[in-house]
DNA sequence: CCGATTCCTCACGCGTTCTTCACGGGCAGA
DNA sequence: TCTGCCCGTGAAGAACGCGTGAGGAATCGG
């Protein structure tokens, strides 16, 4: 089910934007304010994000730099501003679409459906080869051949370690910079120590890797991340 | 360079967007009627599609539907109608966005660059040469033959290496000034001594160029600064 | 409440990278 | 020809980043 992010300062337009996404069947997580909504995004993370720019404590474009520094969920505004730099502003900033109110709701429907319709194409590729190991993103499962009797085993990963590896696997071939490993992994905090990153690429490697001093695919780039190489 | 198709029956729209879009360098080809914009798009395919709906010979949506059988190409549909069903229609047809008339230019620009963001993602990222080495920006590689084996090895950057290395190649042929990489490299504080840029335009040049002594792509420009000869 | 798993933190060792300096060569102007 | 200036190159110590092991805190399930 596809979860959309719905971040609103005006009670009714929440309300409003809930039951009739409801009624379509998303899951509908909502937040009221710029804090709220970069915590329930890192928490939930939503498939898609409807967002006002008008909201009490921060500038929407704070939200979107927010996310953007992590995710790349597709975001749609929707503000009462009218002005075409504002527009460009919110769009150049990472934004996907942008809607003002008021609005019609069945065109702001349609807007999500053309953004979730874009978002899901690249991702279907659900199985990832590493090693002697096969990664199924979907159903989350690792399995592998057992270290001796060589039968086919189900490999144990704790949910901080699929975390960190879905981020690599879902980039094949790009490096993913550990800002970006952290703010997925951890949030969007700040995290000036990057040491959680070595031990769990550590575990990754010990679990995943033939010989995990010496990775083939989850490849270190010293002072820059990590790259899955497929 | 970028693409674009722009399909409108209305010559002075034509004019002006073709106007626009060389401005930004865009490669700009047009049609005013449903046949040729198909026509044109087989024949040059476009990286983005802007569409009116009003043409003489066929609705617009024939137009979708027509592009939308053999390619993936953004389209975004620049229409005086403004009734949502036809906004709705248009994009469950599988435009990406809908921008009324009369419109505003930057906005419309803005939106472009969102939709040429998007589908750039996945597709071919930018790929610049030098000598026997190939630079993927996005994915942050370097690949190229052994110096002996001749197999296909990638090349270690360090960090520094390559932010410099991506200053020069982001600005291909221009010249960049000492100010300019020391700022970019090591930050905008002041550097009198420019012996950092010497070292490192040595390392990369031993790494990247064939006869490091004798460089063809990284080149000095004594008293000025570096260049990036494509 | 208890055990097991998972998460977070720290310190150490090692290899790499950064920074700095000195020296030599090419080139232009005096 | 001499003299600066600027650039290329090599070397060396310092600083940094990474991998690893271990231990305690937190969490989860029974």
């Amino acid at each position: 089910m596809t979860r959309i992010l719905v971040v609103d300062d005006e009670p009714q337009i929440l309300r409003a934007l809930q039951i009739n996404l409801r009624a379509r069947s998303y899951e509908v997580i909502t937040a009221a304010t710029a804090k709220e909504a970069l915590r329930a995004a890192a928490q939930q993370p939503p498939d898609l994000v409807v967002l006002d720019l008008g909201l009490p404590d921060f500038d929407g474009g704070e939200v979107i730099r927010g996310l953007r520094g992590w995710t790349d969920v597709p975001i749609l505004i929707l503000s009462g501003r009218t002005q075409s730099r504002e527009k460009v502003q919110a769009l150049d900033a990472g934004a996907d679409d942008y809607v003002t109110k008021p609005f019609a709701m069945d065109e702001l429907l349609a807007r999500l459906r053309v953004l979730s319709r874009r978002s899901i194409r690249g991702e279907d590729q659900p199985e990832v080869v590493i090693g002697d190991y096969t990664i199924d993103l979907a159903s989350q499962l690792v399995t592998g051949p057992d270290r001796e009797s060589g039968e086919s085993v189900t490999v144990r990963l704790t949910p901080t370690e699929w975390k960190l590896l879905e981020v690599l696997v879902r980039h094949p071939g790009k490096l993913v910079s550990q800002r970006q490993l952290l703010a997925a992994v951890w949030g969007p905090a700040d995290h000036p120590d990057s040491s959680y990153l070595r031990v769990y690429m550590g575990q990754l490697r010990r679990k995943l890797e033939r010989d995990p001093s010496r990775p083939r695919q989850l490849l270190t780039e010293p002072g820059m991340g990590y790259r899955f190489s497929p």
